[in-house]
DNA sequence: CTATTGATTGCAAGCGCTTACGGGAACATC
DNA sequence: GATGTTCCCGTAAGCGCTTGCAATCAATAG
């Protein structure tokens, strides 16, 4: 039990608003606000006996110190940055590459002694208050679709930004990979061992659900830049591997799990069973599309080659073919990028190394094998 | 002559551009400041033509709305919910119990349409700067030593605070899971096993670094009430069955990863090679108590069982014996309790249940074995 | 005794916004 | 024509704090 100083009982669970603010500690003082202000904010402006009294004065009444929010507004800075993402705020600690760009993100963050705000930027509904309400000052968008309202939303708002796996966004700062040379290095590499009958399976492309098979149109018009880039760089290699890429079965699930990679696999399958390798877009998908070719009995990668995208740490230890991604790089470059506000002309753009990691779910097909053995 | 990305003219040289506030726009359109604030909040006091006019002019003057830090200094809302944690930010990305926890706070949160903010509250510096700068609603405090000054600086902030993994402060609520008895229950089960020496390996028990044994002073003041619950667990139930707790090796480690559960664990087999079981206090150290035991070819359980805490996936992956603790809910609920926001007069406390999971990484201990076959 | 100096403290002017409430105008009711 | 009623919009009073700079004063120097 507490007693203000009234007398009256205060409960600390009842938390009541303080009445004390820095006027009242002032006045109780005999002294001007300035004064109580310059006690918190700079010690070397009053002499220490009376900066004691007012600290103690302060615990006396219960002041916590001088409001952060009204701090804020006086001098236009909110200390954290707001983080907007693709994904419902739950869903982003599920995925193990969205966890990792956090904590090279919360890292910079923490150097930088500002905080971190998950904004609640529900990607079903087109509610932008969120990013309205968001007092920070700079915000980090990471992979959301070009046309996302809330991206909009935040290129209004007058504060430095840094976009993640977007193309260069109305002239603000970003970083990404060179998604597009990645995939089709990877695609290369499966080109070389003699796949040429694939199927693929992609994240979503656009807003909407489009669970199923995706047209060429759908494919250019993309607004996830990176699936975009990805799918690019696969029908690059393969055109350029005489193969007729409009032949290809590509298959679209709006949910990243590995349930939704299984089900996709299946459709790929299904629609061609002749396919020799299965490329995912990102590991998760592959995963599931390894116990989906583990369902059906077939031999990873004897009978089926899989890969996938991304580098989780969950792909190394199922020893996926993948390419791995620097994820807590970037977003430790984001934050970086966001916090060093250098006097510059043109927007900044850092593109990260990505590498081809062998692993043992992709060989030659066994067609090629074949073919070596017994001759075409 | 340049275009900002709002499309208006910014001459190179003027870097401060004023930015449009809900007053000028007011005197632009020859309204009041009121008319310009309802348009945005309260739509339905204003004729949809006046509405319509004002945003259009907004936007022409490129006005992102009404500035969120004097919007939440007037209403007092901030529209975010503040998280302290023991570890650095970036830590938390890496453990699989705290990722668990900060999801369901996340789904809390965005229920309720609020922001959660990342506090970056350094645990080794004693600046609690950050707490005082963070414009919050409320906190989620989410196990830190109860003598943590971070915790103190929450506590004198007039919002209302949430604490997890603590016993009861200052009568806030609080959730959390009865760590006591669930470690005992998992003690009771070796000593049916019939393991009598064993080995402890807890995560920090105070704030400063100790890697090392234990007193049993130390056992008993620790400042991490989740650590010394369940090292006072183990004791109950050993002492029970007539072993001397005073004997059994207790080795603490600061830093909570898989290396130090494998360090700790070399340094209590050292101590005492003829410890028959591992208990840690936590799945990670398990974890590297695993990789220790195998380095050393010792096989699990045959040679030694070694048992863990929380129920992570790794643990499950590796048929850990251990307790899960619904991390996830424990987040959701303490979000919940904080936006629940209903008269009270007591603080309220929200206790979990647990579960111990037989894994394959217990069973009677080698000596036991023998005495069963052989007799005594 | 006056000038210079350094140490302390206070003044004033907002930062950008919200909202209870008051008032005028237009229309309907009796 | 008097009295409600409804719709729109503005008045006024802050929310709690920071900071450049001026003011005060005692002490030291000239």
């Amino acid at each position: 039990m507490v007693l203000n100083r009234y007398g009256h009982c205060m409960a600390r669970s009842m938390h009541v608003r303080r009445p004390a603010t820095l006027a009242s500690l002032a006045a109780e003082l005999g002294v001007s606000r300035t004064t109580v202000s310059n006690a918190y904010n700079r010690p070397d402006q009053l002499s220490p006996e009376l900066r004691r009294r007012v600290l103690e004065t302060a615990r006396r009444l219960g002041y916590p110190g001088p409001d952060p929010v009204a701090r804020s507004l006086r001098t236009r800075k909110a200390g954290a940055v707001g983080l907007l993402l693709t994904e419902n705020l739950s869903y982003a600690f599920r995925d193990p590459a969205a966890i990792g760009f956090l904590e090279g993100l919360a890292l910079a963050c923490e150097d930088a002694g500002q905080g971190l705000l998950l904004v609640p930027a529900n990607p079903e509904r087109e509610d932008v208050a969120a990013v309205h309400r968001s007092g920070v000052d700079g915000f980090v968008v990471y992979s959301v679709p070009d046309d996302d309202p809330h991206l909009a939303a935040v290129l209004e708002r007058p504060v430095p930004t840094v976009v993640c796996d977007q193309p260069d966004v109305a002239g603000v700062d970003r970083v990404g990979i060179d998604d597009r040379a990645a995939m089709n290095e990877l695609a290369r590499h499966l080109i070389s061992l003699g796949h040429r009958r694939v199927g693929v399976v992609c994240m979503r492309l656009a807003r909407d659900r489009n669970d199923g098979f995706v047209s060429l149109d759908r494919q250019h018009s993309a607004h996830f830049h990176v699936q975009r880039s990805r799918l690019t760089g696969l029908a690059d290699a393969f055109r350029e591997a005489g193969v007729d890429w409009t032949q290809i079965p590509v298959v679209e699930r709006f949910d990243h799990t590995t349930a939704s990679g299984a089900s996709a696999a299946a459709q790929a399958l299904d629609r061609d069973p002749q396919i020799t390798a299965l490329i995912c877009t990102s590991d998760i998908l592959a995963l599931g599309a390894l116990n989906e070719a583990r369902r059906r009995g077939l031999r990873v990668p004897q009978d089926l080659t899989v890969t996938g995208f991304d580098g989780i740490p969950e792909a190394e230890r199922a020893g996926l073919t993948t390419v791995r991604q620097p994820v807590f790089e970037k977003g430790r470059a984001a934050g970086k990028l966001l916090f060093d506000t250098g006097e510059r002309s043109r927007p900044r753009s850092v593109n990260l190394g990505t590498e081809l990691l062998i692993g043992t779910t992709a060989s030659a097909p066994r067609s090629a094998v074949e073919e070596r053995w017994f001759g075409p």
